[in-house]
DNA sequence: CGTAAGTTTGGGAGCGCTCTCACAATCATG
DNA sequence: CATGATTGTGAGAGCGCTCCCAAACTTACG
């Protein structure tokens, strides 16, 4: 008569499965699981009528018996400012998850935070940690309550970023901005650039640091002073970059270190609108290689980071972090590869 | 002595609240589900307990009886070319989805998928429906596999554009496309531009169709003549702007539509390189109103899109259908906005 | 051919909750 | 003050699975 939802029919339980199959109920389970001491002939029969009805086990009552629910949880604390630093870094890290997730049979349960909202945010992921088996952690820092609270559980979790404190105690991938960042400021000096100038990312995150790290550590090897003059303090953002610009310039920088991609199209802008050209008056590399980078004129040389295989990365360590193949913690970090293209004049100009 | 995680206590379950607040479990149980038939002073002694024990009870279990899990299932089944397309649009929406559950104290499974493995991709989600009550399934089409399986097992589920079959019959958000298109055309009309030319998005998506349509609306209502030379067939991508531009400088045009942002900024960088002047010359709207269409030169005149309200407003829907609130199907058509910037020549240019 | 070991199957308990029902206590009403 | 309705509380069953144990049946070997 009505179509409401509720027609449809009880989902089929594994007992119906038995009966239909003429089994067991443990026998059914057995099936399912894979498990050993089942002769061949059952097995073929129990899995003929799992097909055909279409039959899937109650994800529910699996999880109150096991304490298990396949689940991993993926926290991204500050949604929308990892999203307009890097609008490619999100997205691509939840594809390298998801791809680890499903390869592996689990599910991914999405944590946003809203910034101003944390304290809510982090009781609820703690209220539904029954949920999940373990936690990806994005962009968080390690000072951040939530990792205390997880550490106090012993929910098995894997941080995506280097952590700041209990550095030795945390599972983390990441990428060693460090030594990516002394890439790519030696790349600069090689090319005979002296006064190379630097806008920084936000110095609060771990990766913004480590990177001006790298580029102090570039310039003691080359023997170039470390001048504070070129060293314009931004916060990963395109503006950042147009005004870091504009007070290199005054500093007479003949090359600049840009700490992402969209930091150095701003400063790219700028440079345009002061006449300056580019590589050829100042050179610049940026931090990410992001599409844009291919889309601007010139071509932006860039630090590439695997971002996709980090969230993989980290999910697969994860997952043996639970089920126990792995002792804790376990730490990677992974390569990352100087792209060179026309921004950095390493190429001749045409 | 060791560190292992077993070394964690069992979590406590009602009983165990029950018992230490001199209650039964059942009593408990009412407590948490803000169920009336408790006297004030047992429900305040019962909270306190649950409190100080910092007692959450287990979802599983939950699950079980109820058979309502409060988690919802989002999916998004090409991701990749999704996020490049529009790399905000993605990360904006799951916010808005994510913010409606929160607030709705619902969880968010997330599906992402690869192209090439949407069969395996769908069985996965199918076979996984016991843990979702419903599903918002963006950028997929409505004759995809996935949705006469959902309408079949009766699961409700809302989509994130207008589907192009079963219209009727699915719920759904939406902007209206077609008549943003229209109105960014007809703007270009009234700014005394005639031979306006169009680089359209995919076309085999409902959204690339339905701003070609809206297109040729506004050309109708102008009593302009419809001529395919002045239509380049684009993929929302920055390379089919640039193309599209090259093609459509050839025919002569004064103005383009490109349908999306990325598109109209490749095409404004083919523009440059031919020395065309933008507006003067051609005047240029795109669509979506990403960062970057402040961040070119001239700025993009645009059709922004409430991306974020999109995915609240569609949880929201799913989260009423789930819980009974509303008939099914829903569908709602949001509105767009028009910014008028730089490049439509709409402001007196410096 | 008896016995031990291995293989195959089924039944019962129980995971932690909600839901129904029974019962006790309180209140209003004639 | 007896009656019925309303409010407050607890006990039992059962959701659908896994895990443990017992039983039946095979096989191997002295």
């Amino acid at each position: 008569m009505s179509m409401r939802q509720n027609d449809h029919p009880r989902p089929l339980n594994l007992e119906d499965i038995a009966r239909k199959a003429g089994v067991s109920r443990s026998t059914v389970s057995r099936v399912i699981n894979d498990e050993p001491y089942v002769s061949e002939t059952t097995r073929v029969k129990v899995q003929a009528v799992i097909r055909s009805e279409g039959y899937s086990p109650n994800p529910a009552a699996r999880m109150l018996v096991t304490q298990r629910t396949r689940v991993i949880g993926v926290v991204i604390p500050h949604t929308l400012h990892v999203a307009f630093q890097d609008p490619y870094y999100f997205p691509t890290l939840l594809q390298g998850v998801a791809e680890a997730t499903t390869s592996r049979d689990y599910a991914m349960l999405l944590w946003m935070g809203e910034r101003g909202e944390e304290e809510t945010f982090y009781s609820r992921i703690l209220r539904q940690n029954r949920l999940m088996d373990g936690l990806i952690i994005a962009s968080a820092t390690s000072d951040d309550p939530l990792v205390a609270h997880l550490v106090e559980t012993g929910t098995p979790f894997v941080m995506v970023e280097r952590p700041s404190r209990f550095t030795d105690r945390i599972s983390y991938v990441s990428v060693d901005n460090v030594q990516a960042a002394q890439q790519a400021v030696a790349h600069l000096v090689n090319l005979g650039r002296t006064r190379i100038g630097t806008i920084t990312g936000a110095l609060d995150i771990v990766d913004g640091a480590d990177r001006l790290t790298g580029y102090r550590n570039a310039l003691h090897v080359a023997g170039l002073p470390f001048d504070p003059a070129l060293v314009a303090e931004g916060r990963f953002t395109h503006q950042s970059g147009y005004v870091g610009a504009k007070r290199l310039l005054k500093a007479q920088v003949d090359a600049i270190f840009a700490a992402s991609d969209i930091t150095a199209i701003g400063a790219l802008q700028a440079l345009d609108e002061a006449g300056v050209r580019v590589p050829q008056d100042v050179a610049l590399v940026g931090f990410d290689d992001l599409p844009n980078s291919v889309q601007v004129t010139p071509q932006l040389t860039t630090v590439r980071q695997p971002i996709h295989h980090k969230g993989s990365l980290a999910t697969n360590l994860l997952l043996d972090l639970i089920e126990g193949t792995l002792p804790t913690p376990q730490q990677q970090l992974l390569p990352t590869q100087l792209v060179i293209r026309q921004s950095c004049g390493a190429l001749a100009y045409s």
